[in-house]
DNA sequence: AAATATCAGACCAAAAAGGTCCGTTGGGTC
DNA sequence: GACCCAACGGACCTTTTTGGTCTGATATTT
């Protein structure tokens, strides 16, 4: 019931970036300055990230990342999704393979009427309502705890 | 976004007590060779099950463990709570101890307003519904994987 | 050609989860 | 009273997951 540390640099990440002003590139290493975060760790999920089409690289003189799609598009169901494997929204919360339609586990039913709701309270949150501040100023630069 | 292994046993061995006639006693050996569950680690479960009041634990000649109250009686989230700890529907989704309503995370918004949701429904959820197989015959014997 | 940061994967470390073991306790039986 | 058995609690070990580093190669502009 909770997301993993890698999830918030990510998401953390994202949010610096979309506080620029739209087509900023910046390199990973600028980012995990600016936020407080492991550069080398942060550059793994901001490559896969990449590879989602969440974020755009460029390499040789303007290298770095930047948004690939406006941030009023790009929902925090879709991040996590990416970071966090593309069932997390899908799968049965005791992590059984084996669970199913045909195969329930002992909370199938439940958990598949309320999951939804969290996947799309989440996919309704967009980045740039994050960078917005509509979730607390100043939040980023206390997320080291 | 999951539950632990240890949730799913204890849940299953519930399930098999509230499957017996009312005020049946039965040591964590048999509720562990019927589920086909690790024993000694059952074991651990039932203890803080009895500890918080789902179970109530026998010495002597009629020893063993039963239900301490009626099972349409006993909700399931009150069971999570248990044995995951009982912040569990109260926590920060990124698990940092210092997100507070003054110091808000990221999602804290968002996950606020979902979390009672989840909460909810597992409470409606009482062991006599899983008992009763509402959740899914046989799925009990399934759990394995 | 030099410089620099992306990129992928191997690799290592720390922490959490899963699971065992063992000594003690306490009621019941003989 | 001695003995039996499982509850009880904590210490302890193992495995898995997570967090994090490093290395070598690649691409692109100066």
């Amino acid at each position: 019931m909770k997301l993993s540390r890698e999830s918030k640099y990510g998401l953390a990440g994202l949010i610096y970036l979309a506080r620029q002003r739209p087509g900023t590139v910046l390199t990973v290493k600028t980012v995990a300055a600016a936020q407080v975060l492991p550069g080398t760790f942060l550059a793994k999920t901001f490559g896969r990230l990449a590879r989602h089409g969440v974020l755009r690289s460029h390499r040789g003189r303007r290298r770095g990342y930047e948004l690939a799609r406006n941030p009023r598009e790009i929902g925090v169901r879709e991040i996590l999704e990416d970071i966090e494997g593309p069932d997390l929204f899908a799968r049965c919360i005791f992590g059984s393979e084996g669970c199913s339609e045909q195969r329930p586990c002992l909370l199938h039913e439940r958990w598949k009427a309320v999951r939804p709701r969290v996947a799309e309270s989440l996919a309704a949150l967009t980045l740039a309502d994050c960078a917005a501040g509509r979730t607390a100023p100043g939040a980023l630069s206390r997320m080291g705890d």
